[in-house]
DNA sequence: TGTAATATAATGTAGCTACATATATTTGCA
DNA sequence: TGCAAATATATGTAGCTACATTATATTACA
């Protein structure tokens, strides 16, 4: 469905205010299917990205910083999200000794088991997206998006 | 910056996998920057938008199915929304008298005012994204993503 | 060394989405 | 007509973002 008729918008002032609603409509429709995928496991979108992150540095700890950092909401509160996968189970976290200001967070046994699961999941939803776009497209879609951002 | 470096992960494992979170990336980036814009007028993202879904039918009244089926966000509660602009004094909102199930929200002159001011902001926002992007390559942009959104 | 500046994490608040459920009204049809 | 199904909206809950503030630990440097 093109994006006019999605919101049911008959037209744009221009290309670029169509191209900032499309980017939003179509993230949200992601993470909707996405989010279908997650609910399975008892998992949010962005509790499963922090899962992945910590299973990057996985035997390491990751600090709350550093998860900030590779998230994609950066002022997403870490902290809350990290005590939402401890009472769930998933993750471990301790001070840390070397900087007691720091907290040393861990991906533990059933994080990687409840991770490694999701991730068949969703490379299944990566084999949908191949139907709709070729690799080139896929390719061109991300320089353009890259490109779009170099504004910032 | 391209996405890899923006969340510091090196690799993708398919320039799938990369776009879905290039997308997702690119639509915070998008939000964050037109929430600094609304912010200055004390709106959200999804109040700006319900205000101009209400000036599109101006001066008709919109009921709050008309407004979900509208919005970026199906599932938002757009009855909450409503809600927080009316306190706001941007909306009135009555009994529909034809069907009394229903809710005839109007935006009001106050309403109108301010989504006014808001869009002249916008509008240099969308002058800063055609720094970045051509109008031929916003548009390519837009039709990779309807593309990509076929699979639904 | 002592103190101010900085860094790290946690927490409080408003508003948001997703989902389930409740309530009231209208419609369809036996 | 009467009652079940459908429709329209509201509300309760968990978890989320954005932002401001706080608490604590570390660093810089006069």
């Amino acid at each position: 469905m093109i994006i006019e008729e999605a919101i049911q918008q008959k037209k744009f002032k221009s290309e670029f205010e169509k191209l900032v609603v499309n980017i939003i409509y179509t993230s949200r429709w992601l993470e909707y299917e996405e989010g279908k995928l997650f609910r399975k496991y008892d998992l949010t979108l962005p509790q499963y990205n922090l899962l992945r992150i910590l299973r990057g540095q996985y035997p390491k700890a990751a600090s709350v910083n550093l998860l900030i950092e590779r998230m994609l909401d950066k002022s997403s509160n870490a902290s809350r999200i990290v005590e939402t996968l401890r009472k769930k189970g998933l993750v471990d976290r301790k001070a840390c000794k070397a900087d007691r200001r720091k907290v040393d967070v861990i991906i533990n046994k059933k994080g990687l088991e409840v991770l490694e699961e999701a991730n068949h999941d969703m490379a299944e939803l990566h084999k949908d997206h191949q139907k709709a776009l070729t690799t080139k497209e896929a390719e061109q879609l991300n320089n353009l998006l890259d490109k779009l951002r170099t504004i910032e």
